[in-house]
RNA sequence: GCUCGGGUAGCUCAGUUGGUAGAGCAGAGGACUGAAAAUCCUCGUGUCGGCGGUUCAAUCCCGUCCCCGAGCA
């Protein structure tokens, strides 16, 4: 195998993907990395799924609850991790393997970045303010002025995106869709990238999600949470939208009981698997696709194995 | 048994001063380049509880029956 190799395991949750991680990792010396968006976070390694200690024992966890839960991280915090680490696993000549549910890191991570330098805390603010006093379709409304384009695109309701769009015009008075046409950086170009897609069909899936949150609840999920309750977090940080946490502070609040608080975060886990799925189908290209969950199957293993080699 | 509510989409409910109805959630599909476990887009025919009556026309008014809830006996 060549020494810039980088394993990529890409699929909803639910559907194995750690497992699979660590059974690849012991066959090809290697290491695991995350890839989770919400994993990255201290405190909610229950909720998040994040590798438990037995897991650990077995190979080694790299970028898990890497930063305090009221941090607001992006995609370029955790690029600026990775990218060491991967360069460090080379030189200590052992595999990366990259893993996790979000998409968008992992397509940043291999197919790059647009140049945009990070947005200034006062461009921040001042888009924030702008966006809470007169509300997103007047936002989009003031973007159009400036970027036609990207304001074209988005629907007048996208509050993330607006509001990313139009910070990145008034931090750097380039519109967005002007940067979009320059080209990407990669942070990896020496990289050799073999990507693993676990792509399962949906009611195969469903039922995990449902025994997923089940088995989070047995492990402690609901003291995690109370955990959090008592902080008493701002729930507009990114950690705070972690799948469950949002209902079960609902059942501290006493807005809902513990039985529905369960309920929803088993249905929104499942649409989340879903949008996923989606996201996989079309927006990550893989060499090789697994079509069902992976429960440690030999067979599936060596032949992901001898790919990997071949190719790498 | 009587009185009052209520029975409308898979669920919670709007609504029609009579011209056969629409939101949220759920469901299906989709988008996605610095909050992505986020954010957003598209898709709505259902004996309007049953049966009669009035009417050109009834889910709406009247009668009656059934079911659910509350109160009174």
């Amino acid at each position: 195998m060549k020494k810039n190799t980088v394993i990529v395991i890409a699929g909803p949750t639910a559907s194995g993907k750690s497992q699979l991680a660590i059974d690849i990792a012991l066959g090809v010396n290697g290491v695991v990395l995350n890839a989770d968006s919400m994993q990255i976070y201290q405190g909610i390694p229950i909720l998040s799924a994040a590798p438990n200690n037995k897991d650990k024992q077995l190979v080694e966890h790299r970028l898990y609850e890497l930063f305090p839960n009221n941090f607001r991280g992006s995609v370029v915090d955790w690029l600026d991790k990775i990218v060491p680490e991967i360069h460090k696993l080379w030189e200590e000549g052992k595999v990366p393997v990259v893993v996790g549910g979000t998409g968008l890191y992992i397509d940043n991570l291999v197919n790059g970045t647009t140049p945009i330098p990070e947005t200034s805390q006062a461009a921040h603010k001042q888009t924030m303010s702008l966006l809470t006093k007169i509300g997103v379709q007047k936002l989009h409304k003031k973007l159009s002025e400036v970027d036609k384009i990207t304001a074209a695109k988005l629907s007048e309701n996208d509050t993330t995106r607006v509001r990313r769009a139009y910070e990145v015009w008034l931090d750097t008075q380039i519109p967005l869709s002007a940067w979009y046409k320059k080209e990407m950086v990669k942070k990896l170009p020496e990289a050799e990238f073999f990507v693993i897609k676990i792509m399962p069909g949906q009611k195969e899936l469903d039922e995990r999600c449902y025994l997923r949150f089940d088995k989070m609840m047995q492990e402690g999920a609901l003291q995690e949470a109370e955990k959090i309750y008592k902080t008493n977090p701002d729930k507009t940080l990114p950690a705070m939208k972690a799948l469950g946490l949002p209902e079960l502070l609902d059942f501290f609040e006493q807005k809902t009981s513990l039985e529905e608080a369960v309920n929803l975060a088993k249905l929104h886990t499942r649409q989340y698997a879903k949008r996923q799925l989606t996201w996989f189908k079309k927006q990550l290209k893989a060499d090789f696709e697994i079509d069902h969950c992976y429960c440690s199957n030999k067979e599936i293993l060596k032949n992901i194995i001898f790919n990997v080699k071949n190719r790498c």
